[in-house]
DNA sequence: TGAACAAGACGAGACGGTCCGTCTCGCATA
DNA sequence: TATGCGAGACGGACCGTCTCGTCTTGTTCA
């Protein structure tokens, strides 16, 4: 044992801890802003380095492909909001209908449209991203979700032994689908219709 | 009206009357092999007429982008089997498990998972060829799965009142999400438990 | 009837661009 | 002294357009 026993990769991997923050945050800022303006598809890293004021390096270094940097871009943006609650008046299903609502809502924003389709399309491309993607966006929310299936399995208003996960699926793929394909448009009304149907099935 | 009325634009619009069927065939086989090979995003226009011994022109005439050409290269496959009819025992559970396990199956299928993959990332991010890919692909399948929902409401095994376009989505949405974004395996007992909840949102 | 002609799709590939990912430069920060 | 940094040069891959000369097809006229 000649040299340090604890080096992974030192030839490759940068030192974190010298990290530029400043860059760091210039960089996602600059990515939301062209996705927004250009779309994903024609979004460049030359022109996010250009945009941030950057070198290309810079961003070659921490990232290891476009995805990789507006799956980072918009991920800052959610995580924020770590302490997910859903509303619990104790009407599941007044409940579910308020939050696909909102769901529908957030779809239909040209706002957030763009960019939660551009970091769909990558993450359906990239296993490692969408690895990142349940963990870091998906897993907390849906954990919040099934917090309050549970409470409505405690008032007896869903079986005490549904599948909650398959119980999220059908309450959200259809809408996603809906949404990601457009093979239909996303109204207030499906989403209510949409509970409807789940709940028949969830019920004792 | 001093020139011919019928002219829609010809300086732009090549006339398919003259097109050469062998050069089509070439290219969508090309782009078959290719896609299989490099996958969608390394895919190039490029490689496909070196490969296919054709013009760049001859493509660039024919279709708008490379997502075109990777759309009509699949769906030339896809198209043949027209006449979609599914099996109807009489037996709307068993019937609706035996295809949906058909449709895990062709997922997990590695000769399809790339491909449909390529095909679906495309379509999520074109609209008009998210309309060509209703039309064109999902229309006769989506229907004839109504058809056997249908069926099934005049066996009385199904609601008589029941919304065929949402109970589709409830069946088939969930399949389709777990497997774009890979969440969660795909197990020909998913497929069973997802029957059979949607069924329980759907009876009578 | 058949030779001459015109139109247009074809294979091939040159062309100017854009962007890629890698690679030096000094600079400055620790 | 080491290393991240901004800047940008560099060769290469593809892009989408364009110009060639060729081949096929339909029309005209001897």
């Amino acid at each position: 044992m000649p040299t340090t026993p604890q080096r992974p990769d030192p030839r490759t991997r940068p030192n974190p801890g010298r990290r530029s923050e400043r860059s760091r945050a210039a960089i996602l800022r600059a990515t939301r802003e062209l996705v927004s303006e250009v779309g994903y598809p024609r979004l460049s890293i030359e022109a996010i380095a250009a945009r941030a004021g950057v070198g290309k390096q810079t961003i070659y270094r921490w990232w290891r492909s476009k995805g990789a940097v507006v799956f980072d871009a918009f991920l800052a943006l959610s995580e924020g909001a770590d302490g997910v609650v859903l509303p619990d008046t104790g009407d599941i299903e007044a409940d579910l209908k308020e939050v696909l609502r909102a769901t529908v809502a957030e779809f239909a924003d040209p706002v957030f449209e763009a960019p939660i389709r551009a970091l769909n399309m990558e993450v359906a491309g990239d296993p490692e991203l969408a690895a990142q993607y349940r963990e870091r966006l998906a897993a907390p929310v849906d954990e919040a979700k099934k917090e309050r299936l549970r409470s409505a399995q405690r008032a007896g208003q869903i079986r005490a032994d549904a599948d909650l996960d398959l119980a999220l699926e059908l309450l959200y793929a259809p809408l996603y689908q809906r949404w990601l394909l457009r093979s239909a448009p996303l109204t207030p009304e499906y989403a209510d219709a949409l509970v409807e149907h789940v709940l028949r099935a969830l019920r004792p």
